[in-house]
DNA sequence: AATGCGGGGCA
DNA sequence: TGCCCAGCATT
């Protein structure tokens, strides 16, 4: 879509009017959430890494953990690498939380532990994209910055109708086009969170509450009544099934084996119980595999457990297993045995915190 | 431009 | 089950 066709989006929508309703209403029926507490930079940034691709209500109580631990930029600039991942154990996103700390150290050493408010500096931090970029200079230091996430998708592509699909990339610059033609400059930060609001509690994915929202009569697609077809966004892919057997294995001290994940990829530095796919071995030669792989001699007692684990691209069906171990010594340097009161101490994925039940 | 990357909640 | 969620990095 060109310029002249955003012009021609938003020519005769009456700008002053829409901004006046959108934050007059998110003035009034804002949620109070720990992030909108005071300003700090440190603070928002923050909660929109958290918030990226989950909800609200999931993100309170870990921001509150957060915080509390890491209270400042520096703090978190700190710490070690695994209790930031532990303070994020179960949100989700991993990478999210060591993209985090490379940016604030970076922020530590370069900016003097300010957050940058030059757009260019901000948005080569690690794991700070337009979005999040354009959320902290709105939202922190007032600047008149598109910040487009889904939800503001969602409501402009009903208001002004706009059919482009929104699961492509590029989409995204549509909408920043448009948000920086009616943003409100006198409020940015109030103009981008109201819509983002409004897409959370009244412009909805399904069933949207239009008779309750306070720019309905700004909206093209209410009043062309195809407000329900609007945003149109193609499909993604199935899941990929994988299966697994995992190994409780306990050695003759009570201990239990587990291993930390590789640094890259899924699940990356997590750490988990020894996992082995079906691709490689079956149930009858399972103990060779295991012996194979980490030096040690284990007996299987049996399986305790079938776990169905679902991401966003694949499932993992998991076997599990308990065994003890007979002889031999640990062949791999990423894995060692803990004491049953010490596994709470790891950043566990959900599927391994699944299995831990089986191991005390 | 397409894919990898988590986990939870809801119709 | 499939979809959606205050997206970003990598290829």
């Amino acid at each position: 879509m060109k310029n002249e066709q955003v012009s021609k989006l938003i020519y005769n929508f009456n700008k002053d009017s829409f901004q006046a309703d959108l934050i007059s209403w998110f003035n009034k029926e804002q949620r109070q959430l720990p992030w909108r507490e005071d300003k700090d930079p440190y603070k928002i940034w923050v909660s929109e890494i958290m918030l990226q691709q989950t909800k609200v209500d999931t993100v309170i109580p870990y921001f509150a953990r957060f915080i509390e631990r890491f209270p400042t930029l520096n703090d978190l600039a700190a710490a070690e690498e695994q209790d930031v991942l532990k303070a994020w154990e179960g949100l989700g996103y991993y990478s999210r939380a060591r993209n985090l700390q490379t940016a604030v150290k970076e922020v530590a050493a370069s900016y003097d532990s300010k957050v940058p408010e030059d757009p260019k500096a901000l948005g080569s931090l690690k794991g700070v994209g337009p979005y999040t970029k354009g959320a902290i200079l709105s939202i922190a230091y007032d600047q008149p910055e598109p910040a487009v996430d889904g939800n503001v998708m969602r409501v402009l592509s009903r208001v002004l109708m706009i059919d482009e699909d929104i699961a492509k990339q590029k989409t995204r610059r549509i909408f920043e086009e448009c948000v920086q033609e009616i943003i409100s400059p006198n409020n940015p930060s109030a103009f981008n969170q109201g819509l983002m609001e409004l897409g959370a509690l009244i412009c909805t994915p399904s069933s949207p509450s239009c008779l309750l929202c306070p720019v309905r009569q700004h909206c093209k697609a209410y009043a062309e009544g195809v407000q329900q077809d609007l945003p149109i966004k193609s499909k993604s892919k199935k899941q990929k099934k994988v299966e697994y057997f995992a190994f409780i294995v306990k050695d003759q001290t009570g201990r239990y084996l587990i291993e930390q994940r590789p640094e890259k990829g899924l699940l990356a530095n997590l750490w988990q119980f020894p996992m082995a796919p079906f691709a490689e071995t079956d149930e009858e030669h399972a103990a060779g595999w295991f012996e194979q792989v980490y030096g040690l001699k284990i007996t299987i007692n049996g399986k305790v457990d079938d776990i169905k684990h679902v991401f966003s691209h694949l499932i993992w069906d998991v076997t599990v297993m308990e065994a003890t171990v007979e002889e031999g010594s640990l062949r791999t340097s990423q894995s060692k045995f803990v004491p049953s009161q010490e596994l709470k101490d790891y950043p566990f994925p959900v599927s391994h915190q699944k299995m831990l039940k089986h191991a005390r």
